[in-house]
DNA sequence: TAAATAATTAATTAATTTAAGTAATTGAAA
DNA sequence: TTTCAATTACTTAAATTAATTAATTATTTA
């Protein structure tokens, strides 16, 4: 079944450029009319009849006249981003994470509910359902109609069907989770694998506004990537773009969960750089701040072996600045590929900083190609910790923004 | 400089529906307009409208009468491919390669010149010049219209501005061949580089027909590909997506000639196999074949390889098969990072087989993801040695069934 | 000859652009 | 301080484009 192919209708025609002044308004708002007429070379009547229609609509309000430079002052245009709320949900597999924001992407409120071990899928569709329902409370009572619901979900999903297809850490497949919710808050809902999501999170509101080009690099258990080319998610045929974790950095390496021989993640992740620790300490290796912790003890993780970097141990700093350094191949690989414009970082990783950081952007000087590397940047996330659920929200904006066919 | 917001207008729509009428008929044709307004879900006046227009440009013609289903017969309509013709052109640093061909892709002549060594960029541009003179002449005695002209070169290429801004085997830079060769031959011309017009080879004459994601692999000199995202290519901001070659398999692989370490290049190319094969066979390891093959000889060439493996030497399909697990391991990753829904195979392994292709599909199967590997095809180009002469003229093409902006 | 399908023509409609205003503001001369 | 030309912002009205809808003509089958 082949999509049909694209043709135009002046409906059609209309959505685009409604969307593109929609999407002018939020970029570069406020901003007037013969401004907008400007940088979209639409017409200036032309672009009067669609503000009118935004502004029916209540997503664009008049705000103050701005300064007039020798003539009529503008009345500038803003999104009334703060008159709508919006949902956006982190599913893990250990918490469950809900936000509720307005349509300027301030939060409001959050939720966090734990995930029990092994749930059934009604038991986790409930949990985010209860979420999903807290948070709705705050939007309710600022009286922000509430445009939709977007969900992160780990694992393999559907976006267009709004489909959890499998969640490995759940041990759960093909959960509709889009509808179940749509069916609950009568809502658009959309669904997004987690990674992907806090792609467009950087997109709308981080590392990644206004480029085209760029991918977000999650470093936690796994390692996944959210490919944006021309401004658009790379999901693939399967929906499993990205899997930046079990690319092969070392034929000779040891076997992956996934099946795989010396994969990224088995070196650079967060639970492959603790077991790397143990066992330099099990053979003996000397730290002043982790030689405590026993054999079998579970105090060995990564927030530990960052600490102790800072606290200046140079064991702890040199199986970091190894992770950036296996980090930056799985990178320059990337570089060589794709050829972004900027890497974003976000997960365990960007918490330990320059120790990671500096020998992770090394590597990728030294070993991608001089060309792509040069026009490259590499940095952290600014969105925190709330980066999967703040893209999750996004889903739902990105959507609303569309043009609509 | 940020491209302005693009936008609808009359124009643009008409464009939009003339280049989807354009298409159907091209991939369709011969095409009554009855089923083209079904197809494309315009109506049937706008269809007969356009198609009146593509009648007059001589581009459409109409054809034989369609059969009957119990009312009038419809006109056929299909590209007038024959009465136009179009030059591609694969300039490599060893050699320069130009096709003559028609809208429907029959080549009708072709020309292969010699490049000698170090040759000034001047010197380099009259031997394409001289190429495309040549099959020039052909269209022109066919009193075909020649309407344009694509170059399909190796190394870094803006296809923007129609400059080579790097030929490392040249060690040219910053040749202006589309503005050169405009100005000599007066129609327009596309630059490229060699591997991605490959793929839009593939695309409009190849396997990549009527798939919207897929990747071009060619494994000569060197490893290269074209990512086909979306039914579009991948160039990146710096016009060097792609470079498949030079990704780490191994991070204690052998020092590269792009300065990285363990590239895929340095393993599974054409030189990295002979080499391979020379050390051994230096160590002591026999072959029925290729024993005769003295220790400084160029005589070991992959050619040779494939000759003594297709004799069934166990010693060279040995060879072969390695390089096929290497190649498969360079694909795993491109298969886990782009989830492709097909990957094309052309170069010079495609010439050795089964006994490079089976260890490679296997390694796929083995080492990618399940899911992306599930849906993923493995197959060797249909479009030969011309590959990337072909891709140069579908460049043309491509331009011409486009939407005009 | 009736029914069905293909293609065209005529009329209508949607949404743009062009042209021509109105509104508001600056700035400089009176 | 007043007045008025120049400038900029926005709106309205008419013209234009290219779509759609409705009606018609042209074939062809049964």
């Amino acid at each position: 079944m082949s999509r049909s192919i694209p043709t135009g209708s002046f409906q059609w025609m209309k959505s685009i450029n409604k969307s593109a002044i929609l999407n002018v308004i939020r970029l570069q708002g406020p901003i007037s009319r013969a401004e907008i007429a400007k940088v979209t070379k639409l017409t200036s009547p032309t672009v009067t009849n669609i503000v009118a229609e935004l502004l029916e609509s209540g997503l664009v309000v008049e705000s103050d006249r701005g300064v007039s430079t020798g003539g009529r002052k503008p009345i500038l245009l803003k999104i009334n981003g703060s008159a709508f709320g919006v949902i956006g949900v982190y599913a893990g597999a250990r918490k469950v994470e809900a936000l509720a924001a307005d349509l300027d992407g301030n939060t409001s409120d959050e939720t966090h509910l734990p995930v029990p071990p092994r749930p059934t899928a009604e038991q986790f569709v409930s949990i985010v359902k209860e979420a999903v329902r807290q948070v709705a409370e705050k939007i309710q009572n600022k009286n922000q109609p509430l445009l939709g619901i977007g969900v992160g979900m780990h694992g393999l999903v559907d976006p267009v069907q709004g489909v959890s297809i499998y969640a490995p850490n759940l041990y759960l497949r093909d959960i509709p989770i889009g509808s179940m919710l749509e069916e609950e808050f009568g809502v658009p809902v959309e669904v997004e694998n987690d990674v992907r999501a806090l792609a467009m999170g950087e997109s709308w509101f981080g590392q990644g506004q206004g480029i085209d080009d760029f991918v977000s690099v999650h470093v936690g258990t796994g390692v996944g990537a959210g490919i944006v080319f021309d401004g658009r998610l790379v999901h693939g045929p399967s929906f499993t773009a990205g899997e930046l974790g079990h690319i092969t950095i070392d034929i000779h390496g040891p076997l992956c969960s996934c099946g795989n021989y010396g994969c990224l993640e088995a070196f650079a992740a967060a639970p492959a750089m603790v077991k790397r620790a143990r066992e330099r300490l099990r053979a003996g290796a000397s730290s002043s701040f982790l030689d405590w912790i026993g054999d079998a003890s579970d105090s060995l993780t990564g927030e530990a072996i960052f600490e102790a970097a800072r606290q200046g141990d140079a064991f702890a700093i040199k199986v970091l600045e190894e992770t950036g350094r296996y980090l930056g191949i799985g990178l320059s690989n990337l570089v060589n590929l794709f050829n972004p414009r900027k890497i974003i970082l976000s997960g365990g990783v960007v918490a330990a900083g320059a120790f990671v950081l500096g020998p992770l952007k090394q590597t990728v000087r030294e070993r991608a190609l001089s060309t792509p590397a040069a026009d490259v940047s590499i940095v952290p996330s600014t969105l925190g910790e709330k980066g999967r659920a703040i893209g999750a929200f996004t889903l739902v904006m990105q959507k609303l923004f569309q043009p609509q066919p």
